[in-house]
DNA sequence: TTGTACGCGTTATCAC
DNA sequence: GTGATAACGCGTACAA
């Protein structure tokens, strides 16, 4: 591996003189020594160790994510987010699976703070009465004092920047939307238990029909993100008839298992029940599942963008909220034959 | 941030001391000035400086790994199973998306040598003449003369050791399968053109058929790893009747296209023809595809711990093949009318 | 058993 | 314009 010392030594240079010229300092510099560097380090392959370049600086061009488990579609739309804009920016991602535990992202904070990264977005969602919630908040508080830039891609608090969809709105809009297709009575499956981002949509699916009148329609099923839970929850649903006129899970994969198991029951979608979901996974496309548009991989990137651009500050933790979108497709329709009221 | 001189100061014992107590060194320590270097340096909230340490030790505790997209899932299993042995392991990942680019593949493990990573995982499957490869070759064997272990998902010609599913066999096996179901005319839709794992597989799917003398029974179509791809080519095969007995597809998403463009054509699948892919990602579970497992979990982890083992010769480069399994679900079934030969 | 001092590869401050 | 030299925080050979 050569070294900067190497390259001046082979130049004829001073170190000094070498790293101003690699830097691309604003020292003035003679034209022919600059030449002369840059050509001498090319030749030997010189490339800046970002190790020894951080520990001067105190800040590495290390952008930390962490996520829930990055098999997840959701998570792993983000971590391309985030990595998209940190490349291109010439810096590296760091990426920590945390399995929902808060435990274990106060442990890998500080793993990305021991590399001294210039950043960390958290992009799992917290729980509602954490028990080690103001664990983190003290952890992520130390972790700023020491330069280190953090966003958050849910509402926590645990005091820092926040880059967010709008869960809430996005579960209301799409229940309003199956509420203008002519349903009534409608089904939510919940998403895991104790999730903030859970409780939103679920709030947002119940203010929704509370706003329309139907609070007695609506009906809340114990669920999950996933296609278990939701296949799981509607088989409930469908040992106790009546259907409901739809079913909105809390999110796509759930929603999916939810289809799946109308169908398999040899329930016809959207003929005799509308299936909705929330998030726009790549799985939503494939079946053509109603859903509504998260702007996943935008969190991702504007948190990196948030993270990496020095010219804003630090300081303020603001919230920021990124707009979805309704994306109506085959597993919703018109209900057929209205309830009397 | 506290350093180690200051918990050494404050525990009224040399950096050296300090350093060797924290670092768990053979050295031998008396019982009282580890237990106090301790006691302070938790109390101080002392935590070591990874660049530092890895500066000095020219080696950090990061493993990079490169994948082509990480919202593949295909990918995110693999990441998945390294970041499992290597935080439980204290080392950490680094994460980049090469987007199929042998350049970009070259120009991130630069970047993971300039943090010093004890190993890189390069995931990504090379191509078939690809101009880059010995430049890439070339990387590869400067990244390991500096001491970081490499490891490549899928055999690849680049000089190092190998921990893969056997594409051939998998594709085989799975093409042996439908044709004991009484499957003759069978479909293949291929991967990503000029790409070493669709053409293994390609190949897996017309040895086995040339070995059951049906060579002239199949049928290659181009396509690709997604969805889409899929579809299309399904498409072309229904606007060309007749229909092939069986469709093979060189990934599950592809086969999932083509069960979709199947079932909105409004042909039975398995009834009127059966379909399979390969990889068993979760969509697969989700549409109860006929799949074959591979290990794609276990490649990663186990190319992990290559890495971390130091225990291993890092010189032999080794070929592990981690073994798949075939996986028969809903989408095939036993041919019904079997044509005369 | 403990301490001293050097080196890891850079950047930055200061003098020339 | 250019060049010593001091940090950055740590591990470690060498000395005591």
């Amino acid at each position: 591996m050569t070294s900067l010392v190497e390259v001046a030594k082979a130049a004829g240079v001073s170190v000094s003189t070498a790293s101003r010229v690699l830097t691309g300092s604003s020292h003035p510099i003679s034209a022919k020594t600059r030449a002369k560097v840059i050509a001498t380090a090319e030749s030997l392959g010189y490339s800046p160790s970002a190790l020894a370049r951080a520990l001067v600086s105190r800040t590495s061009r290390v952008l930390g994510v962490l996520v829930s488990d990055i098999v997840n579609p959701y998570f792993s739309v983000i971590a391309r987010g985030v990595d998209d804009v940190a490349s291109r920016a010439g810096y590296v991602t760091m990426l920590s699976n945390v399995d929902r535990s808060t435990l274990t992202e106060i442990n890998r904070l500080q793993t990305m703070r021991d590399y001294r990264a210039a950043g960390v977005i958290i992009a799992g969602s917290g729980y509602v009465d954490d028990p080690h919630a103001p664990e983190l908040a003290e952890a992520v508080r130390h972790t700023r004092d020491q330069g280190i830039r953090l966003v958050s891609l849910t509402v926590r608090d645990i005091g820092c920047p926040i880059v967010t969809a709008d869960n809430h709105a996005a579960a209301h809009d799409i229940t309003e939307h199956l509420i203008s297709l002519g349903h009534r009575r409608i089904a939510f499956i919940e998403g895991p238990g104790g999730m903030v981002t859970s409780r939103q949509r679920r709030e947002g699916f119940l203010a929704c029909m509370s706003d329309a009148g139907l609070a007695d329609a609506a009906q809340c099923l114990p669920g999950g993100f996933d296609h278990e839970a939701g296949h799981a929850a509607t088989m409930r649903l469908i040992a106790r008839p009546p259907l409901p006129d739809a079913i909105l899970a809390a999110n796509d994969e759930a929603a999916v298992g939810a289809l799946n198991a109308l169908r398999q029951a040899g329930i016809d979608v959207p003929g005799e029940i509308s299936v909705a979901g929330i998030d726009d996974l790549r799985v939503a496309q494939f079946v053509g599942l109603t859903t509504v548009s998260l702007p996943l991989y935008e969190m991702g990137a504007m948190a990196a963008r948030h993270i990496i651009d020095t010219t804003t500050e630090p300081g303020k933790p603001t919230t920021t909220i990124l707009s979805h979108r309704l994306l109506p497709r085959e597993t919703t329709a018109r209900r057929p034959s209205p309830t009397s009221a």
